[in-house]
DNA sequence: ATGATAATGACAATCCTTTGCAAGTGATTT
DNA sequence: AAATCACTTGCAAAGGATTGTCATTATCAT
């Protein structure tokens, strides 16, 4: 339904859902947008942040963080390093992509694979259970790390 | 390599390892035998615990489930709501099994499937990455939640 | 511009988990 | 059986990510 996501069109969509546009909101967004790719904590992004707009608040990229997961900007992650990373989400990627976590240096790589779409049926059949999402990863080693592996 | 564990096999392992044998860690490693099949919190052992060994410190719980996770008797599960559960690690599974949790009444079930070593195989050739282990995941509504969904 | 109302920032509080420490205990040696 | 000593325990305090409180400020429809 939706097409590309450019920086006025996210505005919009916080417009309609009755959301505010504050500069922080609109600085926490631009920051997704200059590092389309990565997978960032809430730390990481106020760290990013504060370079724009240095009067900024922990709580409030917390909460910013929320709103964009919320309207389906950002997609929230658990790596399992204790705290929650956010990426832009590019597509309306309904059945979203995997990841690979690297053990050594902790990089995330990603990839794609529609392998779990039949699985999903089969799992309906045997357990009648409606499958909302699912959650795919790897831990490894990455090309540069995995040397020693 | 291993067969069945027994609460004695168990015992020994601990005792090659050098770990002491306190009632503490038997009680706790009873509970799991008792509980095969439960995804357990470290405060839901503990509660369990307290009725054999009213004395027991939420902290040994804790330092307890770690060394079991650490030679293998339990696995160590994240499922997204913020603790870490433990189940008792039945088979010498290399390669676990897969849960189903449900978004309406936080049941865990679980099923067995073999789709992931193909897919590791393309893995491992397209992105040169070393897998080491995976974590598959399904969020949905089980038969008794499902209805409204 | 004005006012209703939502959002912010500073800080405290929460939740799960880990750690420091003094006292206790299990396993091993005399 | 007693001594030994490193490993364990329970408690309290500390950590670390996230959320709640609340007075102040800013957005946006009117
Ligand atoms: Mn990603
Ligand atoms: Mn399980
Ligand atoms: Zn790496
Ligand atoms: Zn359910």
């Amino acid at each position: 339904m939706e097409e590309v996501k450019t920086f006025e069109s996210i505005c919009n969509l916080l417009r309609n859902r009755s959301y505010k546009l504050t500069p922080q909101r609109q600085t926490i967004l631009q920051t997704f947008l200059e590092h389309v790719d990565r997978h960032l904590s809430a730390e990481e992004v106020y760290m990013l942040v504060k370079h724009q707009n240095p009067e900024i608040g922990l709580a409030t990229v917390y909460r910013t963080l929320d709103i964009l997961a919320e309207i389906g900007i950002l997609l929230k992650n658990d790596f399992g390093d204790g705290r929650s990373r956010y990426e832009f989400s590019r597509k309306d990627e309904h059945h979203h992509h995997h990841h690979l976590i690297c053990l050594g240096c902790g990089n995330v790589s990603e990839f794609d694979d529609d392998l779990l779409e039949s699985l999903e049926a089969v799992i309906i059949k045997r357990n009648q259970f409606k499958i909302m999402d699912h959650d795919l990863k790897f831990y490894g080693y990455c090309s540069q790390c995995g040397e020693g592996h």
